[in-house]
Parts: structure tokens; C-alpha cells; sequence
DNA sequence: TAGATTGTTAATCGATTAACAATC
DNA sequence: TAGATTGTTAATCGATTAACAATC
């Protein structure tokens, strides 16, 4: 319908709008003005508009916007009104803790499997899952009409399993393994790659111990 | 020194460089130039030079880079020569994930304790650690010398928190509560806010099927 | 010296901020 | 209607790309 192209740093900052936004329905604020919510959230108004606006006018002038369909209406636009069919590969620390900790479901994410290699895992009961192996992965994707692969496997075997899954049809992946995936690109990825955010951490601590600032 | 002011943008490619430079060095390649670099990294040789270049010359007109040296250079800026003290603060399943996910020690990083409010989480053996309670924590934090504390706490107490550490001379947090924190401006904060970034993955699997591109 | 590639200046592109007319 | 605040255009700022002189 529209065909705009929206900036990768607007995409970045509607989460965080979606966030406050929750917060003011949460303490029954019914509207809001640019004005308001960017002393809020540290933005300027103008740039609230402008992101806004990408997407269409959400407010009324003179009045400002409706909090509650202003949240709805960027929730949409994330897609949170979707359902997803996803499965994690991977069943160490990390995958378990996403697991458990990531609350997938309430937010259209259908957590359907979790497979890892490593067969003393097999079986092991995680959330209300029981760790499948690898084996079994081509299959049940192609079944479960799986749509999203939550990586947490080591880099080594992410970049080749990430293609197997791209060709038994996954769509997207949220890749915590510490690699550039290889996908064609139709096929969506989100990386969370920790090792780089703990550098920039790094970074930041050192430029203000010494030499550049940031 | 130098007194630059390096943007986000290149701080967030510096460990990316990293990577692609420890591939280099494991292969054994010796010289790279920017436009060789530019091809692997799907980047542009010219902002590869601008990036460097903010932190003076690293490379030789007519020959390149010295992978060894650029890579000792990154790894410097980014502070991965200095040693911090580290604590996490929440030892559900995303600390203890973090705790034996991450190689801290590898980095500089020395994980240093953890820390829980919930009793029955006391003494539980994480790594070579065990859980303590959050009433010892200042005393920790002070007798320890940390400065960095990673908080992997629920939003509601996480500023509360923060702010505590703040307090007892914490310099920096690796932020995973789902919430921005309120610290002074010379306290360094990196957020890795999991939900957002499956915010993220879910609009970009919604603009590919319908309306807006990115 | 000739060839290659950096370091750096200039040009372009994109994102943020400012300004204001439209309108609730 | 008057006041307020949006939606949107114009101005500014910053980051990326292009070009080329410096130099190894």
C-alpha cells in the first residue's frame, strides 16, 4: 500500500515509543502531545512527528494524540497483532534462559520447539518443551509451518543452519550467534550479537577514562 | 588527548571490524586493504578508512593494513587491554545465562559475584560463584572495587538498583532490564533490550509481506 | 621510478531540527 | 473565534561516499 521507506533508525525508536507509551496507559493519561512525550523520552518533538509521519498522522491538531490509539496503532505497524510460528536451536544457557525468560507469547510469537545437538540434552524438559535433536529439525519446520529460528548456537554450525532452515522456508531469524548470516535477502534477520554490545560497553568506559569522547 | 568525538555510528562497527579481523588473523592473512576489507565486510572502503581514521592513521599508503596491528589497534580503542570488576545483579535465567554464557574473563572482564533478592536463590552455586543476597551488596560493591554491574533485574526494581550502585561508585551498566535508566551523564549505559530488538524482527517480517519497505 | 593504496578534503546524501501554515 | 498542536515544508546538521593528492 504505502511502499515508504522507513530509516532504520526510526525503526529502532518505535519500540521505545511503544514502552513510554504503555507506561502513560498504565497511569490512565488519555492523550499527549509531541511536546510531552519528548521531554519524557529525551527526543525533540519535532522528530516524534517526523517518525510519526511515516507511517500517516496519528493525532489531532490542536489537541495532540490518543495514547491508547497511538500505542495500538504502533503496535500494529510492529506487527505485534501477527502470529508467528518459532523455534529456538540451541538448548545451552542461553537458548534456555530465552526460553523461560522471553515472554514470546504475549506478544504473537508461538513458541513451538527447541532442538540442540548435543544428545544429553535430548528429552530435557524446558518451559513446556522437550529438547529435540537436530535430526528432527527439517521435518517438524516443515510441518509447524515455522516461521522464525531464535539462533543460539555457536558460530561455527550457525552460518550452515541457518541456510538448511532458510530452505525448509523459516522467513526470519533472531540471531544471537556471533556471525554474519548468509541469507538471501528476502529472508529477514535481527541480530543480538552480546559480545559487541559488551565491547561498546567497553568502549564507552575507556573514551571517558581517556583520549575520545563519544 | 585526541578529544574527538566519535559518533555511534562507527563505535557500533568497531567490534564488528574485530571480528572480521580475528577471521583474517585465524586464515593467517597478513595484509588487508580497505577495499578487500570493504568486499568481506559489505561495506564501503572509503568509510572503512574514515572509521579508522578517527583515531589517527593505522595503515601504510600503497601497502594497506597490517591485520595484526589494525586488530591490536580496535582491540585497544575498545579498551579490551583494560581490566573492570564485574557483578551481576538477577540471578534468574538470564543472569545465570549471561554468567556461564558469556566469556567475561576473555575480555578484561572480571565477574566478580551475584546477587539475588530472592532467599531461595541464596548459596546456589553459579560458575564458581553463589548467590548473594541483595543486603550485602554495597559492602561488596565497595570492598571489591567494582564498577561495572550487569543488571539482569525486572524494570520495577532496576532503576532503584541502578541507582544504589550509582551510589557505591558503580562507573557502568550492562542494562538488560526492559526500562531506561536514571544516572548521571558521566555513568556509562548500554542497553541490550531483548524485547525491543523482537519488536524490530516482527516489523520487519510485517513491512516484507505488506505495506513499507526499510 | 611506477603502482598501489592510504589519509583527507570535497560532494552528496540522509536524518534531525526548526518554522509555520493548516486545522481541530 | 482564539488557542493549541499537528502535519509538512524548509533549513541545518551529520554521516557516508567520491575524488584525489600524498606517499609508501
Amino acid at each position: 500500500m504505502d511502499e515508504k521507506t522507513i530509516s532504520q533508525a526510526v525503526i529502532s525508536r518505535l519500540p521505545r515509543y511503544l514502552r513510554y507509551l504503555a507506561e502513560l496507559k498504565d497511569n490512565n493519561i488519555e492523550r499527549v502531545s509531541s511536546s510531552e512525550l519528548s521531554q519524557i523520552m529525551n527526543l525533540t518533538a519535532s522528530q516524534i512527528r517526523q517518525d510519526f509521519n511515516n507511517f500517516g498522522g496519528f493525532g489531532q491538531q490542536g489537541y495532540g494524540y490518543k495514547v491508547n490509539y497511538l500505542y495500538d496503532e504502533i503496535a500494529k505497524i510492529l506487527g505485534l497483532d501477527k502470529t508467528h510460528h518459532l523455534i529456538i536451536i540451541g538448548a545451552g544457557n542461553l537458548g534456555q534462559a530465552l526460553a523461560n525468560y522471553m515472554n514470546f507469547e504475549r506478544r504473537g510469537f508461538h513458541f513451538k520447539g527447541i532442538f540442540d545437538s548435543n544428545e544429553k540434552l535430548h528429552g530435557k524438559k524446558i518451559r513446556d518443551m522437550y529438547v529435540q535433536p537436530m535430526e528432527d529439525l527439517e521435518n517438524f519446520v516443515k510441518e509447524n509451518d515455522i516461521d522464525i529460528a531464535v539462533l543460539t548456537i555457536p558460530k561455527t554450525s550457525a552460518v550452515k543452519v541457518a541456510e538448511q532452515l532458510v530452505n525448509c522456508g523459516v522467513k526470519a531469524f533472531w540471531n544471537f550467534a556471533h556471525v554474519d548470516l548468509k541469507v538471501p535477502k528476502d529472508i529477514v534477520v535481527e541480530n543480538v550479537h552480546l559480545s559487541d554490545s559488551l565491547m561498546k560497553l567497553s568502549f564507552k568506559i575507556n573514551s571517558q577514562d581517556n583520549d575520545f569522547e563519544h
